[in-house]
DNA sequence: TATACTATGTGCTTGTGATAACAAGAGCAA
DNA sequence: TTGCTCTTGTTATCACAAGCACATAGTATA
């Protein structure tokens, strides 16, 4: 029976782990298979596969019984689910060595481009990084407009976070990764998300030092 | 009544809060407050404070009913939880843009302190970064068996990260934060954990994606 | 000392995600 | 067509975390 395209409400865990199975299937392709088991996939991403079968029930049925997936029109189809089936464009804000290393890394793999940075100091604005402009932060509302940008990579210090989380609401953005565990203010409808190394290396000790003391 | 230190079994979420909550925490301490509530940890860190009073409470009684909680004692008592009572050390393993910026980082903010780095470019070993010197990959059991660090964060291009992983294994790590979102290879009393801004953003797009089309 | 007040600590309910077990569908062969 | 095999898609169960709501215990005040 055909379903109706995405059930009510899906996992926050299945959506990470969609990403997961997007590199897995990359990885895939590239090696030039064509057909793949539930049971593959898992292997690959560690996860059991009724977990990668069940993930990928929330989209619809895109299998084969007693068969398998195919892996080309698999990732087309999960492709399909973020609209963009090209590059995911995101912006930065705050050129350093984090932000800078965060465009090279873009360059270098998977999905998401960073079509536009920004930074205060006017040694690094009007320069490029690999295919990245480098523009003032003063310009963030206009370019985030003129490129209907909607998600925006925070790399900049604590103090100026809030600051530029206002600008950047203003100008649209309904996402924001923060690289600093900060509280923001932002409205309802704005996502937010942290990333940050340190804070999980203290989360790593926690559970080191747990495991003695039970 | 008086209990034991730690209860049966600690929940990851209230572990990742738990480094939330130190930052908050140190910001209070910072602006000279003494006592606070677990409203307003709570409405600092944009949880619940009944969510505070419950994590808090797997470790011990440490608030005052009726009062609240001290903010100086609190804060070492967390500390204490992790043995350390002073920085965290950490090692790193790639000292390029991503590898030198989290040192960096790690010199100005919080808890963790990455005491060794290791690369394999001749031009990069045995300077030195703010206070962390860079060693050759070769070195990577000695050093981490001498100044017995347990975990590391890895800072490697994919292809090279298993190799580098079951070196640190052999030399006794316990835990490895990985920057690629790959797989690997650990026995089970070795923790993994992933941190990966661009996959993050791509979690990002499905939920925005999603938003829309339900 | 008694009484009112305040915020903690904790059972208990509720909701949500993980897991396993199973039913259903597709292909293939006789 | 019938039966067999294989793997998906789904259902039912289990485990766990969140949040409420209240009993508890300490503080302040008269």
């Amino acid at each position: 029976m055909m379903k109706n395209y995405f059930k009510s409400v899906i996992p926050e865990t299945t959506l990470r782990r969609m990403v997961y199975y997007t590199r897995c299937l990359n990885s895939f392709k590239n090696e030039g298979v064509k057909l793949i088991q539930s049971e593959d996939i898992a292997k690959k991403c560690g996860v059991k596969s009724s977990v990668v079968r069940k993930d990928l029930s929330y989209f619809g049925e895109f299998g084969v019984r007693g068969k398998g997936y195919d892996v080309e029109s698999l990732l087309s189809t999960i492709n399909g689910i973020t609209n963009t089936f090209g590059k995911m464009n995101a912006a930065l804000i705050g050129v350093g060595k984090l932000g800078s290393a965060i465009i090279k890394h873009s360059t270098e793999n998977f999905n998401v481009k960073i079509i536009a940075a920004f930074d205060k100091d006017k040694k690094k604005i009007n320069k490029e990084i690999g295919e990245t402009k480098v523009y003032s932060v003063k310009d963030i509302e206009n370019i985030i407009k003129k490129y209907k940008i909607k998600i925006a990579i925070i790399a900049i210090p604590p103090s100026d976070v809030q600051e530029i989380v206002d600008i950047l609401v203003k100008a649209g953005i309904k996402a924001i990764l923060s690289l600093a565990l900060i509280p923001l203010n932002v409205p309802d409808d704005v996502e937010v998300s942290f990333v940050d190394v340190l804070s999980e290396v203290e989360f790593l000790f926690y559970k080191l030092s747990l495991r003695r003391n039970i």
